[in-house]
DNA sequence: GTTATAGTTGACCAGTCAGTCAAGAATCTA
DNA sequence: TAGATTCTTGACTGACTGGTCAACTATAAC
């Protein structure tokens, strides 16, 4: 084999995506991994040249993921609303997903592992600071969408809304893995964080009347 | 010596909260623990079963502390709205003494906790269910008392809404952690408690304006 | 002063940790 | 076919892990 030809380090990256989110990242040793990848120990050290490499390039993987969910939910052919509704939609959803695949649930895997090794590894945490202000970007055109359609004041500062929304969702999802338990998720994330963004929900209503209207005259 | 004499299971309790705060359960050893109090291992191990008790000890002692605080705090002798904007500067200046200390921010300790090993260790996670039980509750408390003030609707689910405030706070927490950053706590977490809470600030503004009217015709 | 109890000490254990390395196998290019 | 490159393998290391233990000391009650 001469280049990329073997799914090696993919197995690895896979394997340790799910292993240091159920569990966490001191509990999950190199070992571990190496077992459940089937893939021996030189071949890891042949491709990360360090465990919190390994996390980081998880983290890579992840992003990826989020930035081609959130590139569909939050495009801006959407109203500003549907892509919150949207957007708490699949957390839920991804988060039953996992687990129902991994025995437990998992939270925000960049929140797990940051406040895991913030305090250690100062790559990782730049690495998580960067992957939210990717995320909050999106809110920020969101709720400035918001702002445009008349639907939340003019004043909202929108980039401390949209930090208030991720650190509500950080929290929410935090409080589902301790508890391991996603009713709250599943119920009330959606009108939480459209209350959070100050939106009047009568107005969103009747708003939404005036769609299904139009759409019938149509 | 017959008994309870000496403060070594204090110091233990002591130095594994700010280790375990400041880095992580699993990051740090029960030799490092020991070293840091001055006391060897074999004490160590006369005074608790595991490491995992430490632990649950080192929580307890954190929730006597806010249960002090919070008693406090959230006293009904206190208007309701005083009680959150008391709240808001506690956790902005407790953060910032641990972070002066420590070196680090650090968060939330239960939330830190509870994230790396909820998914490992029952005990643990329902204890901090258990914490969070607890401060939710103060918050239902100034909620209904908002309520009966006329200063929220009537119609706001208390239990809902104060387990929203609990994780907002909590998410903001991990994030001043992983960002190593209070600012946000600094500048804004006052307000966008009262903006979750659904509280109208003007409303609020002329009422303590009512307030210190009232102060000076007394 | 004897004895029971509470606390201390440091050597010790088996297992695990992240990481190394030299040798070999598989594949490409020349 | 020869050589270069990429990948694989498994044995290995030294430091560290949580936890044990028997001997020891300090204290208080009798």
């Amino acid at each position: 084999m001469t280049r990329g030809q073997t799914n090696t380090k993919d197995r690895l990256i896979k394997t340790a995506k799910e292993l240091i989110w159920r569990d966490s990242y001191n509990a999950t040793s190199v070992d571990e991994i190496c077992v459940a990848a089937d893939v021996k120990k030189g071949s890891f050290y042949h491709f990360f040249p360090s465990k919190a490499h390994l996390a980081l390039a998880t983290m890579d993987s992840c992003m990826q993921e989020t930035i081609e969910n959130y590139d569909d939910i939050f495009s801006r052919t959407r109203p500003p609303l549907e892509r919150f509704t949207l957007m708490a939609r699949h957390v839920y959803k991804k988060q039953q997903e996992i687990s129902a695949e991994l025995g437990h649930v998992c939270g925000c895997p960049y929140a797990t592992l940051g406040s895991e090794i913030a305090s250690e590894d100062e790559e990782i945490a730049e690495k998580i600071s960067d992957i939210c202000a990717k995320k909050t970007a999106y809110y920020e055109t969101a709720l400035q969408d918001l702002i445009s359609e008349g639907l939340i004041p003019e004043s909202t500062d929108v980039k401390i809304k949209s930090e208030e929304i991720f650190a509500f969702l950080v929290g929410q999802l935090l409080m589902a893995r301790i508890k391991n338990d996603l009713s709250f998720i599943e119920h009330h994330l959606k009108d939480s964080v459209f209350s959070l963004i100050g939106v009047d929900q009568e107005v969103v209503a009747s708003g939404q009347n005036q769609n299904r209207k139009k759409k019938k005259a149509a």
